[in-house]
DNA sequence: TCCCAGGCTCTCT
DNA sequence: AGAGAGCATGGG
């Protein structure tokens, strides 16, 4: 199924969305992303300025519905010009990021994926964090046509945490099990939907494992909160760096997003900065 | 060999 | 409540 995307010269870089951390599963060749989200493999990429969408097992789906699902997957409706806007002329940083970086979208992921996917991504880097999440799915994830789809919730739930020494998830094991009970014992994301971020922080955190990291990842990645703000290493280096004894409370509303361009921009910079010493000394 | 990576738990003050 | 060690694993 192939479906087609108009992005009404807004800005908007596959690039930069998937490479910002915000997702582990897809990757390109040949200037097409491939990737599976929520059972569907799919192959993503920009020409003439539509978003191309082809869906490679695309048994029993409605376009319409397929239409919808990924419109909402890559937060087309949202008004980043107006996010833009909103967070411009805070600093000098954070617009030079969103300048070099403004092509992100913040993706409407899977709870139960995402919640998942950053307990793995604790203490971790985000290479290995890919290859531990790659090998859930091929071990504990329904075969698709050639890729694996993330595993079922009520699947991981009924394990033990050696049965994951096979992905080398090392001490985070056990959290991925809570998680996967917890869940399946009654957090549902369509109830903590309703809920503010204060309350879906206290409900979530119970889970082992998950703190306010992980937690507010959940918020921005899944539930859309656009003003939750990880704060990982490289945002806590910004924010000493840059914004020195100031609190996410600076960029507002849309705070989330702000802190997605400064990753990008901080990562990308440091990743130079290696490449370059590197060359120097080689 | 040591340090670091999209942190959190547990223990000790 | 706040500080600090420990945690699995692999890359640099």
């Amino acid at each position: 199924m192939e479906l087609d995307f108009n992005l009404n010269q807004k800005k908007f870089d596959l690039d930069q969305t998937f490479d910002c951390g915000q997702c582990f599963r897809w990757f390109k060749i040949k200037e097409k992303w491939y990737g599976v989200v929520q059972g569907r493999e799919a192959e993503a990429y920009i020409c003439d300025n539509l978003l191309k969408i082809n869906i490679l097992n695309d048994q029993d789906l409605n376009h319409e519905d397929e239409f919808k699902f990924w419109e909402n997957y890559f937060d087309l409706d949202t008004d980043y010009i107006l996010v833009k806007e909103k967070l411009k002329n805070i600093d000098n940083t954070l617009d030079f990021a969103m300048e070099k970086f403004g092509g992100i979208r913040i993706l409407n992921q899977n709870f139960w994926e995402t919640l998942c996917s950053f307990i793995i991504s604790q203490n971790n880097n985000i290479p290995r964090i890919k290859s531990i999440i790659k090998n859930f799915c091929r071990y504990f994830g329904k075969k698709l046509k050639s890729n694996y789809a993330f595993p079922e919730v009520n699947h991981i739930a009924d394990l033990c945490p050696n049965d994951l020494n096979i992905i080398k998830s090392g001490f985070r094991s056990k959290y991925i099990i809570d998680a996967a009970r917890k869940i399946k014992n009654g957090i549902k994301f369509e109830e903590l939907a309703n809920y503010s971020n204060k309350d879906v922080v206290k409900i979530i955190s119970k889970i082992k494992g998950v703190g306010p990291k992980v937690s507010s990842c959940v918020l921005l990645y899944s539930f859309h909160r656009l003003n939750a703000f990880p704060i990982d290493v490289w945002i806590r280096r910004t924010m000493q760096e840059n914004f020195s004894g100031k609190t996410s409370d600076i960029f507002g509303e849309f705070a989330g997003v702000a802190q997605q361009y400064l990753f990008s921009f901080k990562r990308t910079t440091k990743i130079y900065e290696n490449s370059t010493f590197k060359s120097q000394n080689s």
